[in-house]
DNA sequence: CTCTTTTACGTAAACGTTTACTCTCTTTAT
DNA sequence: ATAAAGAGAGTAAACGTTTACGTAAAAGAG
């Protein structure tokens, strides 16, 4: 058994509440008295228990973080910016994977409720009307990252989607490309979806160019269906010299089919992620990409819940830069 | 203020115990009762708080994960594991990122010690006897995953990392290799450094290779310096014909620079990578390299540390299989 | 029908803290 | 010298549960 306040109290011969005062400095009691008791503590090894504590303040300086896979470098990096700031400010955080199962999704919201966790970060996945329902009810805060809601006023901190693939057209199209395919994620998909497929459309039709649906494809954002995604487009479009897709590892998965139908990268075909996630760097050739700061989104999310938390007023939400990284595999056409 | 199970003994007209009862299933009430107590549950929207319940059993559902980095596919993998198996058996995970920094690790560890998780898994670094003597104290049981030590029983469940490089090496000599060089990782790192390097020795004097110690360079398990090293050997030993990296990071630098030198993978030279990251076979050309099943290695630990926790008997120590994953990073001498 | 056992509860203590009240001394002001 | 104020401390309630113990009624045994 680990001891507690009392035995401190005791090997000091002073009251509980005198140890709990010197324990949370505050006021009322004598320096031989915190002497005292600090040797005590010493002696005994003491540790406060921060369930007791939590208990009685209410607060478990705790946070949920949910994502919807915990693997993949998306969510490593968030994650890192999340866990790095709630340790400076002294919370914890505890990770859920919903694996985008509602089912999970509902049994985490309730299990963190349960633990009493101080406010939830909600990562990736729109928040749906069914989940936004039980935040309600437990009244802590939430922030969402890379993610939004029609729903009131939950804060989120995102970059522009929209804005962001537009910049990424228009760089392609500023290099002279003007037969720019997309391999965009799915398009119910309101957040990385439809607006970024919304945002390379209308940067060709503010250029001149037509949009045309043959260069438009659809994958998941993983590795697996951008090849595929390439594959279709060299069948049906064989004319490209740029593709544009929505994420990274989709990029990849293309540039891999483009060298294996012995195409070169960026002499042949150029192509642009989304992203930038740490990979992207590493491959070869190195990924031009846009990038989103998901270290520092992961901070900003932290920051904004944690004030959330111990002034208990609402926040703004908050649009990050975005940034256009220029690799290798972009070529100028001029 | 969220109902209590005061609340609901007061809207059902039993008391507090008889709900606890139910809500437990534990035997001692009629039928009508027990529908009494549910209806009263629903129509408040009651949820039981699990500090309170943590305060009194002495059990909080809860692990704490401790990892040098947070970021990285090596961590990744890891967690995901780990946080699947953990929600299955109902105990939620709290991460702590160290930063490989010695005070940060000391100040986790007294955090989960005040957090009172029921278990701890710590992963990747060596431990130190420094934190030896605090898990000690805290009493509460520990597994080590990728990581070993001197001190006592601590389990741990890791691949044999000596094995598994002489396997790699045996694996390039198999193709015909004989100017094998390798990039190990900081020989004073007792769990990644010095027994793969070791392996890879032993392999290749057990074939009649004789070291030679301009083909052994070292980095820090990152792409940075798996570039940096592979510069070095090309320099010192442009003979060499493979090189086996004690990470897939490293191989990967290891590749690229290969590649700016205008050589070509595994033309010109073979490389082979240790982890199988996810990455491994999405850069070009897929990287061969051994396997490390980092997600069964948590769920294993994972389910070690719940025995412990729950059966408070200790368990053994777990070697997992390592495994050759040939892609298209070795070439065939022969 | 009586005695014993079982069932169905209620009461209250306990878990380890924090904190609102008290109370007793000093100190300071008058 | 006396009153007021403040410092240093203790007592006990409270946080939301679980659970040992007690007890009255119901059920079963004879």
């Amino acid at each position: 058994m680990n001891p507690t306040i009392k035995d401190v109290a005791q090997k000091a011969n002073v009251s509980i509440a005198t140890v709990s005062r010197v324990l949370n400095n505050l006021s009322g009691y004598s320096d031989k008295t915190k002497q005292k008791v600090n040797e005590a503590i010493k002696e005994l090894g003491y540790q406060p228990n921060a369930i007791a504590r939590g208990l009685i303040n209410k607060r478990t300086q705790t946070i949920g973080v949910m994502f919807p896979s915990v693997s993949g470098a998306f969510s490593s990096d968030l994650l890192k910016g999340i866990e790095e700031l709630a340790n400076d400010r002294n919370y914890s955080v505890m990770v859920c994977n919903t694996d985008q199962d509602g089912k999970r999704t509902l049994k985490y919201l309730q299990l963190l409720r349960e633990k009493q966790v101080d406010g939830i970060i909600y990562s990736s996945e729109v928040l749906k009307k069914e989940y936004y329902d039980v935040l309600e009810t437990m009244k802590i805060p939430v922030v969402l990252v890379s993610s939004q809601t029609e729903f009131a006023s939950v804060p989120y901190v995102k970059v522009d989607d929209y804005q962001a693939a537009y910049d990424a057209t228009l760089y392609l199209i500023s290099k002279g490309h003007s037969k720019i395919a997309m391999i965009s994620g799915n398009p119910s998909d309101a957040i990385a979806g439809a607006p970024r497929a919304e945002g390379y459309r209308k940067a060709l039709e503010a250029n001149g160019i037509p949009f045309d649906s043959r260069y438009l494809t659809f994958g998941d954002f993983l590795y697996e269906s951008g090849s595929i995604a390439m594959e279709a487009l060299l069948e049906q479009a064989p004319d490209v010299t740029a593709v544009f897709a929505a994420s990274d590892e989709m990029a990849i998965g293309a540039l891999s089919t483009v060298i294996k139908y012995g195409l070169s990268v960026p002499e042949d075909i150029s192509i642009m992620g989304y992203d930038d996630l740490g990979m992207a760097k590493m491959i070869i050739p190195p990924l031009t990409t846009v990038r989103q700061p998901l270290y520092d989104i992961g901070k900003i999310a932290v920051e904004k819940l944690i004030q959330m938390i111990e002034t208990g007023e609402t926040v703004d939400s908050k649009i990050v830069d975005h940034l256009i990284v220029e690799r290798q595999t972009v070529r100028s056409l001029t």
